[in-house]
DNA sequence: ACGGAACCTTGGAACGTTCCAGACGTGAGA
DNA sequence: TCTCACGTCTGGAACGTTCCAAGGTTCCGT
């Protein structure tokens, strides 16, 4: 009698998976001929290949993906390290991971590192540990070098935040374009005393604030063009517009950071009497799910964050199937989305 | 020489991870003492420790979790299956699941499945065949005969939807309490024509609208209770009151199914002409984080999500560490977050 | 009738750990 | 001096798969 007969673990507890060697014994073949039929290949005879799906069925066998990994040497895991869950920037660049890892035959699996650099540490050993055959890390605060030690040993592609390091891909959008764009909009409809509220130290901050003192230049207007600091708050952009509004110059527009700190500076203009957009305009970036809203109805730049975390498993699997060994870095174009918020500058007080 | 010491895997690319064997031949011991030392078990000479210690930082040894799991059995992982990672319910239960599984030496790694039954089932069964420690599924659409199959195999504990399975654990909230504690805020600002948007057949909608009914009754209001159809959207909330103010008998204040739908409200309001709270008060569910934003500030009623993972997690581990075999279901106490949308009824056309 | 190709099936090694049983000192007690 | 215990270290089996080399059949062409 085989010691596996003896039933359960001893502990008398939750009884042990059945294996691969279950299954061939009860259907009467070596257990290489079920692993054949798992992994359904082709020359097993029809018989046999029957006779072992039912007995795998019958005892409700499922595979163990541990020890498949260990033998093969790859999981078909793909980690998915995000900074902060509560972001729902996020959310959506998760999804697109998700689909495009379903459709290349990988697993996504996410951890997160609630915007502290230890705890990403710690997620990402764990994903390291796990060996997952590629590593995505959505908006990492992680210091670039420690970034760079994980990709020694690891395919990885940071996404949302920019990079030229060798060692790594990397997918963020064109933070410089999407101010222009904001810009650009703003001036069309008449505007020309637009203030920005920016994003302090945050992601893409410094490239959006370049990116409006770029527009305003072209358009002739750095002289009227106000940067206020903010952050990629909703105080950061409650705050900014009220360091504004303090001593504005018949500013009819204004630019902020990120969405939420653009719900922030909804909040500061209703507090002071104006409405938006009749005597004020706004413009958000990011597009998350809150800027669409009725009741907030947040003229946006949109980032295609889907698109970004289709291609991040891309990128992953040219390095990890194809063999890729050189970096690439892709910058993918925003685009602005209109709602309530913007309008033609009122009559009064315009120069 | 060794088969190991030719280099790199063939395939002309990344190079193998160092081996617990690895670090044994540069330490110049055995791979049991460097799997000792690893694991810091005491017995052994300072010396050998401080050899391995150093032989395994030198090589970049990291351990691999999937031939640990194998051979142990365990894997310390708890899966988390979450049913809709957009929905900001969750990221704080996910908080609370991530902070307690770290306090226990586990690890916890997420999936989701986009609210779709299908691809649910295919999460699960990826965390599964990873034969994580135990799983925690966060708001499931899946079916309760599917979940319970999954129960035989490992601990499970279904978070945010009501069950009595004998199969596995669950903890929710006391969704007719939340309601009957929103329903007294209503009444103690001085409402008696109270109305309620209800979430459809979303989960735990039903014991709310009992819960609500049920309050009325108790102040005498059950003949000024109003009750109407809506969802656990913004569009489930705004139909709900454009349906409500159709036919409006001096409804002074209404209780939404959840937050989103009570932002929906919010925006119906506004197009009625209605000003919260001064016209109508308005109580949600859940204290969402959009909820506290100011431009909305809800009163609501909250859930204690972060406790909920936390609690999920010490459930799990009650079944795998010390072997509990019967299921529990455990319900917590929700409570009130008052904020700026409630307030005293209009004097005009109370009764 | 014979060789070999084509097809199907199998045993065993390997993956990188943990754990058990035991080997090897060394010092204490008889 | 001989045992025995203790502390330290080691080899080998096991975990559940995959994959390779090789073992059998069957069938075809010559």
């Amino acid at each position: 009698m085989s010691p596996r007969a003896a039933a359960d673990d001893g502990r008398g507890s939750r009884r042990r998976h059945p294996t691969i060697v279950d299954v061939a014994e009860r259907a009467g073949v070596s257990k290489s001929l079920v692993s054949l039929v798992l992994r359904d290949a082709p020359n097993v005879s029809d018989e046999k290949r029957a006779a072992v799906t039912k007995a795998a069925e019958e005892i409700g066998y499922r595979p163990n993906a541990v020890a498949r990994s260990l033998v093969r040497r790859r999981s078909n895991l793909i980690g998915v390290m995000v900074s902060d869950l509560h972001n729902p920037y996020f959310t959506e660049v998760i999804d697109g991971i998700q689909e495009a890892a379903r459709g290349s035959g990988y697993h996504a699996l996410f951890n997160t590192g609630g915007r502290a650099a230890v705890e990403e540490d710690e997620a990402l050993d764990t994903l390291l540990q796990l060996r997952t055959d590629g590593i995505v890390m959505a908006g990492p605060v992680l210091s670039p070098r420690r970034i760079a030690a994980v990709a020694a040993s690891v395919p990885v592609v940071v996404v949302a935040k920019h990079s030229r390091s060798p060692a790594h891909d990397s997918i963020t959008n064109d933070d410089r374009m999407g101010a222009r764009i904001a810009v650009d909009h703003l001036v069309s409809l008449g505007h020309r005393r637009i203030a920005h509220v920016d994003g302090g130290r945050g992601a893409g901050s410094a490239q959006r604030r370049a990116g409006f003192l770029d527009a305003m230049d072209r358009h002739g207007l750095r002289s009227s063009a106000r940067i206020v600091t903010g952050a990629f708050t909703e105080e950061g952009g409650r705050d900014g517009v009220t360091t504004l509004l303090g001593d504005r110059r018949g500013v009819t527009a204004v630019f902020v950071g990120n969405d939420l700190a653009a719900v922030g500076a909804l909040d500061a203009f209703d507090d002071h009497g104006l409405r938006v957009p009749a005597d004020m305009s706004l413009v958000g970036y990011d597009n998350i799910a809150l800027a669409g809203l009725g009741h907030i109805d947040l003229t946006t730049i949109d980032q295609p964050r889907r698109d970004m975390g289709v291609t991040a498993v891309r990128l992953l699997l040219e390095r990890h199937d194809e063999d890729r060994r050189s970096a690439r870095h892709l910058v993918v174009p925003p685009s602005l989305v209109v709602r309530g918020s913007t309008g033609p500058p009122a009559r009064i007080g315009s120069a």
